[in-house]
DNA sequence: TATTGTTATACTCTATAACTATA
DNA sequence: TATAGTTATAGAGTATAACAATA
């Protein structure tokens, strides 16, 4: 499953609306799947460009969060609610205890506790803010539709997803 | 913006269900756009392993009803349609192509107008079929639920990321 | 000048396999 | 045996730049 965050896919793409293309009939466009990915790649170029903002990018923005939430958690705790490898995860962690945001220190001799430096703290309130304000500008577009109902929805859809999976 | 369907994103990821990672935190589960994107993950993971079934990806399958719907249509249309670059346009109507499922004939010296082959239509039809029963097991799933204003609510999104990209 | 198709290329994200060390 | 971290590598998907031919 992806949940990462990662903004590449969306990065540059949204430089122009998509279909305008006039005269030419779109029948996927009423597709529920079709739909939901186009909503979903609209957030994530808005916090995308909101997290570049403070030189992150929504999959580091998220594990600030993650992190200052679990303090001590480790690595593989984030991999798994994120749906990240093992192996993908090495170079995103190291990235971010690179630029000192995050440390990690040894727990049991083959895990890595992490936790939030200062800066990383300080970065991660940043993170929360800004995603209360890209939320808050999404939710202001709903006004007077049910938010509730639609999280609601995504949350089945979700889990639908998962159990699907097997 | 990232409209294409291609499924690598979460082909093998769904196969163990997310942060079942009991007595962590997850202060992002209830952000909006990460339940977009989960559920749409979610979705493409089902479509992706149903349109399996016939050899075709979800991008592939999408070109196919796009070209159907619009028999000589160009190639930069399709594009367009579902933000993929000109550049990027090549390999994925050169594979269709080389499958026997589409066929390119040029208009006006620098245009190839697409169409569908026999072979193609016959998939195209597959592909309705399939995407048909995807949608309706999802919206099964809402029964009870306001599907329109889910509807509504994603074509908000998907309009206000657009705007919002300038 | 702008558009179409194309090639080449690089970057990001994801996946698998294999290794080491530890529980 | 299973887990944690790691390395190396391969495959999608996407991005930019440049080019030729055409409108």
């Amino acid at each position: 499953m992806l949940i990462v965050l990662g903004n590449s896919i969306i990065a540059g793409a949204m430089d122009k609306p998509i279909a305008p293309v006039d005269r030419l009939q779109d029948p996927v466009a009423a597709r529920l799947g079709y739909m939901l990915r186009r909503a979903s790649a609209a957030m994530m170029a808005g916090l995308g460009s909101a997290l570049a903002d403070i030189g992150l990018r929504p999959v580091e923005g998220t594990i600030l969060i993650l992190v200052g939430a679990n303090p001590g958690c480790i690595q593989s705790d984030i991999g798994r609610m994120l749906g990240i490898k093992r192996a993908n995860m090495v170079p995103l962690i190291a990235a971010l205890a690179g630029r000192g945001l995050l440390e990690k220190s040894p727990v049991d001799g083959r895990s890595l506790a992490l936790s939030l430096t200062a800066g990383g703290e300080a970065l991660r309130a940043q993170v929360d803010k800004i995603m209360d304000r890209h939320e808050a500008r999404f939710e202001r577009l709903l006004a007077g539709k049910d938010v509730t109902l639609l999280r609601e929805a995504l949350r089945l859809i979700a889990e639908e997803g998962e159990a699907g999976a097997e």
